[in-house]
DNA sequence: TTTTATATATGCTATAAATCATTTAAATTT
DNA sequence: AAATTTAAATGATTTATAGCATATATAAAA
């Protein structure tokens, strides 16, 4: 559980939607009008590590979309625990999921590195869909690539054992999120179980045996791919 | 895994779209041109239970939805073993996951009870939603639901253990889809662990347990629910 | 700085659930 | 109707992983 004091900066009308770098990857072609109407009473905001940037059953006022950073989706449990639905990175629409089926968000929204989001109006949103047939395929397609991701992912899940899910999770932020074998950590040993459903003592263990086993060496949060082909084994199973 | 002959009949144009009872709930209200297109090039198939509709891999070259019967959605892994995502009942647009973010499903459908299915062409939904704004929104909606409940049944199965997910699924077939507490099993013993991710052997021990509890009877297929209090403790936990 | 809380680290133990083995029953197929 | 396959049923055994305890390190707060 998260209990975070919010202390987020508002920086407004920094970027304009037409020079973002993820104005055509999120809408498309949009026309003048289209884009005015989206830059209108559009804020950023910056969040800081730690921070949580939307409540599950908080109500639903805009739509958000990240512009740098990382977060976390996830859900808590009666019993307080947290489940990791998803990591969101740069360009992705956070609140994709909840913004069409309720007016409260169905997950907790927190930063895991410092992030700055895209606070946009909704009702602009739900208007431009209903006027532009475009949109609503692109969103549609990003909704249910969303969806295809989360699902697939608790697929491949379930079919690992402890070993074969931190493999997975390492792989994860080296080829999916960083890019490199030497990155820092987002997230913590507890977080890691959270979102690849192991618990703590067993996520440190691995961790520990994969360094024993000369497969990654770790200095805290720095951690380093040191053997991939090993990893890719572990992960598919062997 | 399923490799079932398929011995679909194919019976045209028995029932139009305007008297469908699930037209309204499904596309809300377009005009006559509008039901024109949908009905135009349109089939309804029945399968028997057991027979698979469609084929994870397939191409998409239509979409469906259930106008009676009960369908699995699920996906094979390396090893054989099938892992079910959900049930869809009628009214379900079974392949709205799959037909926006590819051209091939991301699952199988399987009936497990005989089951009638419209088959529609997909340009046609396409051209519709790109053209009718109030249809984008209400499939964003569909979709968003459609992805919600998968994703919170994961959630609810991951904080349960083996009676608890036993009591979960019971309920679901009793509260969610016959609305009574006396019905026959659609799913086999296997499938049912193929559903709440546990094995056949612990599916059929606690489902013996339940019966020498009186929580449940049984004979077969036929399943009757004697204690729903019971089930609802053992559901939440207990 | 000192205190407090949180995160990381390991060993030991308990246990839930998978696996293996075997039997009976019910469907399919020939 | 006989043969074969698939499903259901239980008992015994193994194993992976959760749970508990405790220590150290690191980070946050007083």
């Amino acid at each position: 559980m998260h209990f975070n004091i919010f202390r987020m900066r508002i920086k407004k009308d920094i970027i304009s939607c037409r020079t973002c770098v993820y104005r055509q990857l999120l809408f498309g072609d949009l026309n003048d009008i289209e884009y005015g109407l989206i830059n209108e009473g559009r804020t950023e905001m910056l969040f800081k590590r730690g921070e949580t940037i939307k409540h599950e059953g908080e109500a639903i006022q805009s739509f958000l979309y990240l512009r740098s950073g990382l977060v976390k989706l996830y859900k808590t449990d009666k019993t307080g625990k947290d489940h990791i639905l998803s990591i969101n990175k740069p360009g992705d629409f956070v609140s994709l999921l909840s913004i069409f089926s309720g007016n409260t968000y169905r997950y907790s929204i927190t930063a895991i590195e410092d992030t700055l989001v895209c606070d946009v109006n909704l009702e602009v949103l739900k208007y431009l869909v209903s006027t532009n047939g475009n949109l609503s395929l692109r969103l549609l397609n990003r909704m249910s690539k969303t969806s295809d991701e989360i699902i697939d992912n608790q697929f491949e899940l379930a079919q690992k054992q402890v070993k074969g899910r931190v493999a997975h999770l390492l792989l994860f932020f080296a080829n999916q999120i960083y890019r490199k074998n030497s990155f820092n950590l987002p997230l913590t040993r507890r977080e890691i179980g959270e979102l690849i459903s192991i618990t703590t003592e067993n996520t440190i263990r691995t961790l520990s045996e994969f360094r024993k086993d000369g497969i990654i060496d770790m200095d805290g949060r720095k951690l380093m791919i040191l053997d991939k082909d090993r990893l890719d084994i572990i992960n598919k199973g062997g």
